[in-house]
Formats: structure tokens, C-alpha cells, sequence
DNA sequence: TAACCGTGGGC
DNA sequence: TGCCCAAGGTT
């Protein structure tokens, strides 16, 4: 949970977790959808599949014992270099080394290495000094409190440098140049897409909701369905075997911009009033779900911001065309 | 190597 | 408001 994502910010998410799934076992015998339905809204949707994936394997190929080596645990869906340091060190006392954004920020800083550290030289720069100041007896202490040095006084703006422990080493203070470490990101041009969301409700509701592929974006989330923009009412209801005559009610909603880190979408809502219920929906990835239950822990589907967004923003009934 | 993967905090 | 970034990893 922790990857790329902020402390506070996971805080809640990982409570409710832990009390759903409180052990490797649970967690693997779940269902994917509770899976996911407790990573709405934290992002990197992929972080929850690959911890299913990973439970699955310590419970199976490991016999439910948590695996101890860089090598076993690196080979673990979503565990990379880092994330197996940081459980060897922090969770098993060994000898390991991490590299998280803290410590990135910390050592370039400290040893006064200029260049964007996802560059691979600036990584491999970076992971040198990590592995080389790691102390063989006290690991997990000294672990700890380099992260936390760079969450609480060498931060990425204004550090505290007067309360820094290191002050008197630290070639940035020395150059001063903290200000500018590490180096920031090139900036590239995010391309703008557009798409489509049918919004299509029963009279009790029921609102329908497809689940995506399990990989690439909201990948196994539950969505309205969504499509290009050139798909017409017509062509959308025809694809669920409805004629206009089922559609009570169609409302075009604003079109609202949704940024991502690589790139906006721009969302067209179209909300359909259905006067009656389809016979059957064909597809079997397709539901119908009430918005109102998906909180209350008996409807268990994961939803992106943008599901939450459009079900939970429904534009007001027109009463004129209601029949 | 570089693109891809989400959402919210903070300025 | 728009931009950068956060206890990174995978393809």
C-alpha cells in the first residue's frame, strides 16, 4: 500500500484491510472483488491484484511461511528491489538495503548526486551509496531513521537543515544546493483522451456496471461502461438488445476533465433512465448493482474514482420526460 | 529504456 | 488552478 502512495493516506485503508484480511490465508482464499473493494480509491489497482497473487503463492508453494531471501521475495508479484529490502530489514532484521523516496531524497542531498534519480545511472549512483551506509548490526534502526529523517526534517521543501544531524557532512549544505535535489523529473506533455460513460439505471436503481479487463487501467474495477465518444445512445442501448422505447429519460452530462499522472481524460457522462428492466444482460461481466448498497460491505466491488464520481453525482430527474 | 499504472496532499 | 510528488513495480 505504501508504494508511491503517502503515509497518511493509507493509514485507514490498511486498518480496514488487516481487518478483513488478517491473515496470508484469508487473504488468499478471498475473492478478487473484496480484494479490490477494499483498494478503492488508493490507486494502483495492480498493488492489490499482485498481493492476492503473491498470498496464493506463500500459501501454496511456500506452505503459508513467508519466504526470507532477496532472490525468493523479489520473485513475488509486486515485490521489487526495495519492498524485499525493506521486509528483510524492517520485518526480519537482516542485513538489507532500501530505496524509497525518502532515502533518495536524503542521499542525493547528502552525497551531492545531481540528475533525476530514475535515470539508471542516478539509480545505480543511488543504490550504491544506500547499500554502503547500511550498518550491518542495527539495520532496522537505521533503516527506519533515515526514512525518517527525510519525512521530517530533510523534506523536499524547506528542510529544516539547522535541526539536521548530518549538517556538518551533508554536501548539498555544503554547496548549497538542497534546493534543487534531487533533480526533478523531465517534464513531458500529457496527452489529452476523451471517452464516453453510459450511466444506465432501472426504476429501483439499479444501476449497470461492467467489470474491465484485469489489466491496464482500473484493471478489474467495476465501471459504468464505458466507451469512445463516437458511440450514439442508439448504438449503445442496441448493443444490450433495448430499443428507444425502453429509454424513460437520457440527460447529457457536463463534461468533466480527470487527470492522471501520464495523461488527462476528459469524461462525457450520459445518464439513461431505463422505463423497464432489460429481459438479461448478455455479458457476464456485466451487474446490476444499487449505488447505495456498494458501501455496505454486501456488494464488494472495487470502483474507481471516476465509477464513484458518476454514480454518485446523478443529475436531477427532468419530470416532464420522466414518462 | 520508457511508458504505464491512480489518487490525494501541498503549495 | 496546475504542477510535482508520494514507504515503486511491471511490461
Amino acid at each position: 500500500m505504501l508504494q508511491q502512495t503517502q503515509v497518511a493516506t493509507v493509514i485507514g485503508y490498511y486498518q480496514r484491510f488487516m481487518q478483513r484480511f488478517p491473515t496470508v490465508a484469508q487473504l488468499a482464499e478471498s475473492p478478487i472483488d473484496d480484494v479490490l473493494h477494499h483498494w478503492t480509491g488508493l490507486g494502483y489497482y495492480a498493488r492489490a491484484r499482485n498481493l492476492h497473487r503473491a498470498a496464493k503463492i506463500i500459501e501454496h508453494e511456500y506452505a503459508g511461511e513467508m519466504p526470507a531471501t532477496q532472490e525468493q521475495l523479489e520473485a513475488l508479484p509486486g515485490i521489487g528491489r526495495s519492498t524485499a529490502g525493506a521486509i528483510r530489514a524492517l520485518a526480519m532484521g537482516q542485513h538489507a538495503s532500501i530505496l524509497d523516496g525518502n532515502v533518495k531524497r536524503v542521499l542525493a542531498r547528502f552525497h551531492g548526486i545531481h540528475g533525476y534519480p530514475g535515470e539508471t545511472r542516478i539509480a545505480k549512483e543511488l543504490w550504491r551509496v544506500a547499500e554502503a551506509h547500511t550498518p550491518k548490526q542495527h539495520t532496522a534502526a537505521y533503516t527506519q531513521g533515515i526514512m525518517d529523517l527525510g519525512a521530517t526534517l530533510c523534506v523536499r521543501r524547506k528542510p529544516n537543515c539547522p535541526n539536521c544531524p548530518m549538517l556538518k557532512r551533508c554536501e548539498a549544505e555544503r554547496s548549497g544546493t538542497s534546493a534543487q535535489l534531487p533533480s526533478p523529473k523531465p517534464k513531458k506533455a500529457k496527452p489529452v483522451k476523451a471517452s464516453r460513460f453510459f450511466i444506465v439505471s432501472l426504476p429501483n436503481k439499479a444501476t449497470l456496471l461492467e467489470q474491465r479487463p484485469m489489466d491496464g487501467l482500473w484493471g478489474g474495477l467495476w465501471t459504468p461502461p464505458e466507451r469512445n465518444p463516437e458511440t450514439t445512445t442508439e448504438a449503445f442501448l442496441d448493443e444490450l438488445s433495448l430499443t428507444p422505447e425502453h429509454l424513460g429519460e437520457q440527460i447529457n452530462d457536463q463534461t468533466f476533465r480527470h487527470t492522471f499522472s501520464h495523461f488527462h481524460l476528459d469524461v462525457e457522462p450520459i445518464y439513461l433512465r431505463l422505463k423497464q428492466a432489460p429481459l438479461h444482460v448478455a455479458d457476464n461481466a456485466a451487474r446490476w448493482v444499487n449505488p447505495t448498497q456498494i458501501d455496505a460491505e454486501n456488494e464488494p466491488l472495487g470502483l474507481s474514482a471516476v465509477a464513484v464520481k458518476l454514480l454518485a453525482t446523478q443529475p436531477h430527474p427532468q419530470r416532464a420526460l420522466e414518462l
